[in-house]
RNA sequence: CGGUAAGUUGAACAAUUGGUUGGUUCGCCAGACUGUAAAUCUGGUCUCUUCGGAGCUUGGAGGUUCGAAUCCUUCCUUGCCGA
């Protein structure tokens, strides 16, 4: 195995627990927020920019790398840590979101956590664009709309070569509107598919095994046994989360006290700040959320007296950092007031100086509770 | 002073040369976004409204007509040409 998973201390007041993983890029202080770098860059930033921020590692896309510029590119420059310039530990995901993403979330115009008003829409049989197999799935490109397959041992071959120190399991996200029939038909897959990746690996790297069962606690404890029984290195939690964002740590609690206590766990694809405390309560150790670094394009910061939209014109009026409390580099030395007006100017480096300062906002955020648990406070 | 072209909106343009437009784009305002098809998408943007609708609009005034942003008269404003 070529990480170690260690735990240093585990809270007596909920599931969360503190520790590190230790990879050959380095050491991970966990829980830690993984930032999503879909094409191998925090969009806006260079990675020692992202280094300054305090991210610890990175997640990249097998998809979207396969498609462009493709894994035998990185494999010719050295794999991606040194595509990119990223010295410090790297995740690949296996392309599992995009059957998702590219299939039934396009189709019903659904994310992956449901809100109560969109509950009408119907589970259809097939998406549209994509044809899911027992094998694996045929996706249309997203470049010329060629045909492109990838399955688990695609997935895994194709992650070998981008080389990061952990990658996942090809599995089958589902959608929140997911039926129990199509949820249970999917899990089957996704089950089949996580031994094939198994076998696949000839790496050292870390492969954690995906579980998934959507809303429904019997086929969530299935997964979770299934998965936690093959030889994984750590274990992802997929899927939606509820319809009702409430029930999120009571359904990753199912999961998490099938999940063997040594083994690094890492909830796939969620992170707003509201959902952090519950999530690392619930005991997850690493997470990853496009939300700091996708939301900062569109003009929000996430600050200590909670979300600001910069293209508002009034801030155009505020003289002042975006967060009083922030020592990160923009908020010492940029006001609201020009942020704002670059957003409003569509100028690019709004976007990177908000960029910036989400991202290091959102790891001091996640150090803070780190912390806490080492004082025993969560 | 004479000639000529034009005047719609927050801005720039449109509307079968008489057929009943509030149309497009931008701007502005408001939402949305959780393993990134995402520097994106959706909605609003004349007035009033009990959200079902109702009313009023094409520089001003008047006219022709069943009907005018479109045609006519006149005035105002602006651009261009000429003294």
């Amino acid at each position: 195995m070529s990480i170690n998973f260690k735990i240093l201390k585990k809270s007596k007041v909920s599931s969360a627990r503190v520790g590190f993983i230790e990879t050959e890029h380095g050491v991970i202080e966990t829980p830690c927020l993984v930032p999503v770098a879909t094409q191998g860059v925090i969009k806006t930033l260079t990675a020692e920019e992202v280094l300054q921020t305090n991210s610890q590692i990175l997640i990249s896309n097998t998809f979207h790398l396969h498609e462009r510029p493709g894994e035998k590119v990185l494999e010719k420059n050295g794999g991606l840590h040194k595509f990119m310039n990223w010295k410090k530990p790297l995740m690949t995901d296996s392309g599992g979101f995009q059957v998702f993403s590219l299939g039934f979330g396009k189709d019903q115009k659904v994310g992956k956590v449901l809100k109560n008003n969109n509950e009408k829409i119907k589970q259809a049989e097939k998406p549209k664009e994509i044809k899911i197999t027992n094998d694996g799935v045929f996706f249309k490109s997203l470049i010329n709309g060629s045909e492109l397959f990838l399955g688990p041992k695609e997935s895994i071959k194709i992650q070998e070569k981008i080389g990061a120190d952990i990658i996942f399991a090809f599995d089958e996200c589902t959608s929140p509107v997911a039926n129990y029939e199509y949820t249970k038909r999917s899990l089957l897959k996704t089950h089949q598919w996580a031994e094939v990746c198994l076998k696949t690996k000839k790496t050292k790297q870390a492969l954690y095994g995906i579980v998934q069962g959507g809303k429904y606690k019997d086929l969530r404890q299935e997964s979770a046994k299934f998965i936690s029984n093959l030889n994984f290195d750590g274990f992802g939690i997929g899927g939606e989360f509820g319809d009702d964002k409430s029930k999120m740590a009571e359904m990753l609690s199912w999961v998490v006290s099938e999940l063997p206590e040594k083994k690094p766990r890492h909830l796939l694809g969620i992170g707003y700040l509201d959902d952090m405390k519950k999530i690392i309560k619930a005991g997850v150790d690493t997470f990853d959320c496009t939300v700091p670094t996708h939301y900062a394009r569109r003009g929000v910061a996430f600050t200590s007296l909670g979300r600001l939209d910069l293209n508002k014109a009034i801030f155009l009026k505020k003289n002042e950092p975006l967060d009083k409390g922030c020592v990160c580099n923009v908020c010492l030395n940029y006001k609201k007031s020009y942020i704002c007006h670059l957003m409003r100017s569509r100028e690019i480096t709004g976007m990177r100086l908000l960029t910036f300062h989400n991202l290091h906002f959102f790891n001091n955020f996640v150090e803070k509770i780190r912390n806490d648990i080492k004082n025993g406070k969560i």
